[in-house]
DNA sequence: TAGATTGTTAATCGATTAACAATC
DNA sequence: TAGATTGTTAATCGATTAACAATC
């Protein structure tokens, strides 16, 4: 009776209520999209869980979850129509609605991106990019301008841009965050190492060179103690 | 007693015994490698879990257990060492001694990473790029050489490098990979969203822009339906 | 000493996997 | 019809979080 009231630390770190798509689940989607675009290229209209669970090394009942969640149905002994499958994760995914972002610093890696075509392949489109160097200031890099920051508020309250991608130096990342978050971006793509400080209402997403490297060394590690035994 | 002869598909699909890292941790130790340097740089000479955790924003006990797999010990009302704890997670993440690493494909993404300094700050360094256009074999990119991928094998075999970073065009990724694992490449850091046939002896590391971009799409969606409620 | 923090063990939670009924 | 596959519900497993004793 008592315990029904009392609100536990977990209470408070409680995630959002339960909407949410697991984010393995996230991962998986677009792989299986591009093994479905394959295949119907090949001209396969109907294709199973167990046949792409086969061909993508998963198990049959995760793909099925999986696609559940993007409310795709299937027939009992025929799977999935090839085509519709698409659309519907294409769907789900908000790729055919190309979203348009801005990208905060054209270094090494901010530069790849611009000029990294697939980008706009699934879902998103860099209208434009700033920077504080005299060098990038005014260049174009894969069709897209380099500004400086300064005008960066105007540009994207005038447009209403609300994905960022940041691409700065880890140095000056978060000083870049608050000017994007004062724009009123919503969405953040982090290239940097840093940890963002950003309200409840803007979302960040951290994609890590150095986390992909440090599961890469550890797994090859692990791969050759299993061969030799551990000593 | 009949159960336990029982031999469940679970069995079957059944990870490495249990000498390994968890992923999420292994994402996190980079992070909290950074955080560490910075504080370092700043001459803070110890630094407890509680305090890292409310810097970023991480659960204190998640901390102290993903310390804990490193070896790194610390003083209770103290913390860790500062100068102690970052050489501790840079010998267990392998970030000392740098890998070799060959990379093939050196079209955008690959060009990016070639000239991407940063790479070598944490555990790799590439020594040779290859590719089969001939506008780019015989070319330097960020000072690696561009070599025609009929040399791969024997440049490999002799140097022994033991990774390789695919950033091929998708259609082709499948061949590339087959010429790395001939000539006995052990990790692959994937950069194309196509899945990879490897023998059990290879390791492969997917890191997929597709799935960045779908997890940050899908997370502003849900951002705006908590918002506006979802009508 | 008192109190903060480590470090370990137990509980909880969420994702994966198994089981199985429905169905084409 | 028989059998493969979907789709849902239950069981399992692993990671996170909580609890707490040890200790500086």
């Amino acid at each position: 009776m008592y315990q029904l009231l009392i609100m536990t630390k977990k209470d408070l770190h409680r995630k959002r209520p339960r909407t949410e798509i697991p984010e393995p689940t996230l991962r998986r989607l677009p792989r299986y999209l591009h093994f479905l675009q394959g295949i119907w290229e090949q001209g396969q209209m109907n294709i199973s869980a167990p046949a792409i669970a086969r061909e993508l090394n998963y198990d049959p009942t995760q793909i099925v979850k999986d696609l559940s969640y993007t409310g795709a149905v299937g027939k009992p002994r025929v799977g999935y129509v090839t085509y519709e499958l698409i659309r519907i994760i294409e769907d789900f995914l908000s790729l055919n609605t190309k979203s348009e972002a801005i990208l905060v610093g054209a270094g090494n890696l901010g530069s790849a991106l611009l000029s990294y075509d697939n980008l706009s392949g699934f879902g998103i489109k860099i209208i434009a990019a700033f920077d504080v160097a005299p060098t990038k200031v005014g260049t174009q890099i894969g069709n897209v301008s380099v500004m400086h920051v300064s005008r960066l508020n105007e540009l994207v309250t005038r447009l209403k841009v609300e994905i960022g991608i940041l691409t700065t130096p880890a140095r000056i990342a978060q000083e870049a965050v608050d000017i994007m978050v004062d724009a009123k971006i919503k969405a953040i793509w982090n290239f940097t190492p840093t940890f963002l400080q950003v309200p409840d209402s803007v979302v960040v997403q951290n994609t890590s060179m150095y986390a992909n490297v440090a599961i890469l060394l550890q797994r090859l590690k692990e791969l050759k103690n299993k061969q030799y035994g551990q000593i």
